[in-house]
DNA sequence: ACAAACTTTCAATAATTATTGAAAGTTTAA
DNA sequence: TTAAACTTTCAATAATTATTGAAAGTTTGT
């Protein structure tokens, strides 16, 4: 396998993992682009090489600009602007776990916690209810915590975390 | 509030869960609604309550059987098919983690290994790709090997190996 | 202040994904 | 063996989500 049917493999790889977890394709192809580039690319770069529309190139920047994963870059004497991506694997893994913490997680714990918190009135179906929510509260929470414990590690907590439960 | 729209509320909440992580929400109400029931439910409830039509839950019930978290029961005297979920929550996330892991992270890991395992030809471009693929297949598989681990350990082991990380 | 070089916005459109419902298929009881 | 009771399939349709492209907006250099 050659150099550009392998870079073109694995944005189109990542790009379709993207879609399987409510992601979108520009966006993670975008990312994949700049994560293997070796310098910062333009507006024009990623429009050219991904084949999709100036809107959609620049609204998906934003959104990874948003999550925090992409940045500007400000190349002296160039009018136009450059992008670049986490190039840290680790850095990145944590910077999206966060961010799905963040925007996904949290809303459904807090509904977990309220539909959980209901008044029993004592019938089999409410008891359920209470039950099932609760527990599914629990574990929610609890693999919330893990991944925020991640996050706030330093650098290679999460591989020496890893490896200690695998081992 | 109660009982009835703490049930909706649950229901609803992990439908759009479901379709923030590429699950259709049909296929995580029918879940959702199964896991605070009290007893196994027909086809006719499950449309009757969710009002969705018959193929629509047909359809949805055999994806959920096919990832293994919903089994058909059958009842004496009953010519219905009811339908049951996986009630335990540890179960559930086990299963759902070993499923997704199956499906989506294997493959991504096959090709993040091919792209990475390319000829080094010695320029810039193609060190790049080599150095980050390899890095994010040795992440994902890391994860990955989490997953299995955390699968095919008995019950409780999740809970405790979580409260260990986080404590 | 102007205009060239760029980026953003957003209504229109396309692509994808989910849902319906009726016909075909299957099972069961008599 | 028949027919009622039920389930599955799948082409048609609806709903959702992504993408385009051109007009509006912004920034920069002169």
């Amino acid at each position: 396998m050659e150099y550009q049917e392998a870079k073109e493999k694995f944005i189109s790889t990542w790009g379709s993992l993207g879609t399987m977890w409510g992601i979108n394709k520009a966006m993670a192809m975008i990312q994949a682009l700049l994560f293997v580039s070796t310098k910062p690319l333009s507006m024009e770069d990623i429009m050219e090489e991904l084949q999709i529309s100036r809107g959609n190139t620049s609204m998906n920047l934003r959104q990874l600009m948003d999550w925090g994963i992409v940045t500007k870059e400000i190349i002296p004497g160039e009018r136009k602007e450059f992008f670049t991506t986490e190039k840290d694997v680790q850095e990145l893994a944590r910077q999206i776990a966060k961010e799905r913490s963040r925007r996904e997680i949290q809303p459904v714990i807090k509904v977990l916690k309220e539909v959980s918190s209901i008044k029993d009135d004592k019938t089999d179906k409410t008891k359920e209810l209470i039950k099932q929510t609760k527990a599914l509260h629990e574990l929610t929470e609890n693999a919330d915590k893990m991944l925020n414990k991640l996050i706030n590690q330093e650098q290679n907590w999460l591989t020496k975390s890893l490896f200690k439960l695998i081992k």
